[in-house]
DNA sequence: GCCCCCGTTCTTACATTGTAAGGTTGCCTC
DNA sequence: GAGGCAACCTTACAATGTAAGAACGGGGGC
């Protein structure tokens, strides 16, 4: 029966860098950021929370590890084919990651050195404008362009306060008895005749404005 | 010599909302938006913590306040005359108003209930569209469009770990070294064909984008 | 002029946080 | 076994948001 352990506690499989950022994610995940603590995560992984500080530098440290983690699962674009579909199908990517960790784009902010994940993702998405056709400037450009609308529009989107179009009625009557028509008829507008229709939901917009940049990005790197 | 008040205690100036929220911008402005505690406003206003709650609910009502006094300081674009024009400034105005306060992207996120403030520029910013000549329907992808890009461009430049070109060149060489031209060939390309040569700025970009969008958006309201 | 009331302010206190300092334990090598 | 050294734990502290209630002060009614 006894394999190389006789003592009858567990194996206790050692704590790591890694381990304590996968559970860091998934607190994050369920619970949200700011129910991160350190004594939280310790106890997730069965340990003290000082425990913790022999395998990262601080809290710091696990919030970068965790932006490093996110970036990691975006789909990186190919370099070489079809530029554009590649291009849209990592904006996609990026902004279902985000989506799935909606903590991350908070923290990203406020975290200035970028990890391995990081980077790949980054050259990925230089490599696919360079191989398409774009010289250094022009892929400065669509990187920059590219991603300020992405992130902006991720931003934007995690920060309503609705779901889906159920929770969206529902928020939308809470607000609009303090949206006089007199102070902010297109804001009354916009809401009555457009967001109030059926079928309506703000991340439909995303493919829209994606579109869009695309097909300018085009049209000038070409001019 | 005495005017209407005999004793020698200061007249005291009553605290209010307005007074605890500019004295929370400005703190946070210098220090940071961490470094705002409740002590440490009370402080500023010559008070003690707790007397703030008898003006605002709590520090998050602190925090929906401080966003909204930020979206006031927009200059809001013009009803009429020249869209583009318009919205190029208000462009402007909300990448400058950002960059005074940069914790207020931060705190954007995570504020789910828009002050009035917030909803006028929201409303001129359509009515800007709709005079404009757009749809209902075309506005609103207008209107998302163009803020996800400039609050994402804003959200990207404040995180750059530098401020001037100056700190660039510093910031770079300590990068630089990590960053193998084998693993990230086209980051390391950008880096050394653009971003280091002379008069580069990220700034810069912003126009790139903007005007970009505009035009595209333009074509489209048309077609 | 006096008093009482109530809104404003202060005092005290507590739970929660990140993490510094140093003690304890268990495994690996001789 | 002995020694050593990571990995882990215990204790402690300063800082934070805010609850509970005491003290204060100025304005209205007599």
């Amino acid at each position: 029966m006894a394999r190389k352990t006789r003592t009858t506690t567990p194996p206790r499989v050692p704590l790591s860098r890694e381990r304590a950022l996968s559970a860091a994610v998934a607190i994050a995940d369920a619970d949200g950021i700011d129910s991160l603590t350190m004594r939280k995560l310790a106890r997730a992984l069965g340990v003290e929370a000082m425990s913790l500080y022999h395998h990262v530098e601080n809290k710091s440290d696990i919030l970068d590890g965790m932006v490093d983690m996110v970036f990691g699962e975006i789909d990186l674009p190919p370099e070489g084919g079809d530029w554009k579909a590649g291009m849209r199908r990592r904006a996609e990517s990026v902004r279902a990651t985000l989506t799935r960790h909606p903590w991350a784009l908070s923290i990203m902010e406020s975290r200035t050195s970028p990890g391995p994940g990081t980077l790949r993702h980054h050259d990925a998405v230089l490599g696919c404008f360079r191989s398409g056709g774009f010289s250094v400037a022009m892929a400065a450009h669509a990187f920059s362009l590219l991603d300020s609308y992405i992130f902006g529009f991720v931003m934007q989107e995690l920060n309503l306060p609705f779901d889906d179009s159920d929770a969206l009625e529902e928020v939308v009557g809470a607000i609009m008895p303090q949206l006089s028509p007199a102070e902010y008829p297109h804001l009354v507008e916009l809401t009555v005749e457009h967001v109030l229709k059926p079928g309506y939901t703000y991340g439909a917009e995303f493919d829209y404005g994606l579109g869009l940049i695309l097909d300018a990005l085009e049209a000038a790197a070409q001019g």
